[in-house]
DNA sequence: TCTGGGGTCCTAGGACCC
DNA sequence: TCTGGGGTCCTAGGACCC
């Protein structure tokens, strides 16, 4: 989907269009005291001077998504808002719809399945769609049915999306971006020499800052200069796993298949603080988030039916170093006391001297609730002697 | 004025078992 | 008396993705 967020945000207010507009931030809602000044106006309505600008932001978000026009000034994904509001201070900011862009990202996924219905997710905003048996997917390389797609998600969201159609995931992905927003490409396997090997190294998903940083001290910059190295050099330099997989990735050979159903591994929730708080100095402070991120993550896995086994803590100092700690339980669980007090014996094995800047729980080894072995014993014994309370707790 | 939140997968060492 | 070899699980950290 073309700016995805942003793109959802422009449909409610649609005077905001061809404007730089930057979706994120924190939880500083400023919009929303801004906003309240027009009670009973229309939201379409509301003065384009209304909204909230950029160099007024305060916090520690980052951005999730921003407008083309925005992206003109060398604002995107990712970037702290405090240094986009040097880029762009005149842009205009909202945060996330998180309800408003999973309703959205549920109807256009809906509307693909409806036509193909081979369909791998890749989050809120992407997807894989194995056009190989649907009828008409072949005609015209796949731009037939890509056309298809984008007009049918087109009339059911208002919302545009680029599609790459490739003979595998990884060409297909790398295509999808040629011709953003509201664009098509199609990559034959031939056309891999020509339209692959001039990117640089980045565009492979999969190779990331510190990858390309090490390409680039080797001297590759671009897909052809790795796959002009031999499978053994690339082995030699980045280890068997990975050095296959680059070889194989720069040469365009990938036979991942397209993967409809899957089953979550972990389910975490975190959260920076508006500013960095002290194990000691802000103890109540902290043994209430944490409570509250302990019970968030029982809600979710009660709501989706699955119980865990490992239980884990995430630590980021003020220095941005990270750390965790994680405890496997010897049964199931998704008791929000039982997840707390083991999260709680987590902490007792870091470094709390620093100050911290996030707080995450993490329970991971998840099984349906309902096909676990045994039902997970509610007052489950964790040792008298383990249960002394934790630095956040008590006192 | 640094740098969100929710994930997956990989690596590597050690424990433990046969 | 000198250290096998394979497998699995646990834990911590890190790269990467959307």
């Amino acid at each position: 989907m073309d700016a995805f967020f942003a793109s959802v945000e422009l449909l409610r207010y649609p005077q905001l269009k061809g404007l730089p507009v930057v979706i994120g931030g924190g939880r500083r809602r400023v919009d929303e005291q801004v906003l309240q000044r027009y009670p009973d106006v229309p939201l379409s309505r509301i003065p384009v001077e209304a909204f909230p600008l950029l160099k007024d932001y305060v916090g520690r978000g980052v951005i999730t998504t921003a407008t083309y026009p925005a992206r003109q000034f060398g604002v995107g994904s990712a970037m702290g808002m405090m240094k986009a509001a040097k880029l762009c201070p005149q842009a205009i900011v909202l945060p996330v719809d998180f309800e408003e862009v999973r309703r959205f990202s549920r109807t256009f996924k809906g509307v693909i399945r409806d036509i193909a219905p081979l369909v791998e997710d890749r989050g809120i905003d992407e997807v894989y769609i194995d056009f190989t048996e649907v009828p008409g997917g072949q005609r015209d390389g796949g731009r037939v049915l890509a056309r298809l797609i984008q007009k049918s998600i087109h009339e059911a969201t208002g919302l545009t999306c680029s599609i790459g159609v490739a003979p595998n995931k990884l060409i297909a992905k790398m295509a999808s971006e040629f011709n953003k927003p509201n664009g098509i490409s199609i990559v034959y396997p031939e056309d891999v020499q020509t339209r692959i090997w001039p990117l640089p190294v980045r565009k492979i998903n999969g190779i990331g800052p510190k990858s390309e940083a090490k390409l680039h001290r080797l001297h590759l910059h671009t897909i052809g200069d790795i796959a002009a190295q031999s499978r053994e050099w690339l082995v030699d330099n980045f280890g068997q796993a990975y050095g296959h997989w680059m070889h194989d990735a720069a040469w365009g050979r990938d036979d991942r298949p397209v993967v409809t159903e899957s089953e979550p591994v972990s389910m975490s929730r975190e959260t920076t603080f508006d500013r960095d708080l002290h194990a000691v100095r802000d103890r109540a402070e902290l043994g209430a988030i944490f409570t509250d991120l302990c019970t968030r993550v029982a809600e979710d896995l009660r709501r989706k039916g699955y119980v865990g086994k490992t239980i884990g803590i995430k630590l980021r100092y003020d220095d941005f170093r990270t750390a965790t700690r994680d405890h496997t339980l010897d049964h199931f669980t998704d008791d929000p006391a039982l997840i707390r007090r083991t999260a709680g014996q987590c902490l007792k094995r870091v470094d709390l001297a620093p100050r911290l800047r996030l707080l995450g729980v993490r329970v991971g080894k998840l099984a349906r609730a309902g096909e676990v072995p045994q039902a997970a014993p509610p007052a489950a014994p964790l040792q008298v002697a383990e249960h002394t309370p934790d630095l956040f707790q008590g006192g």
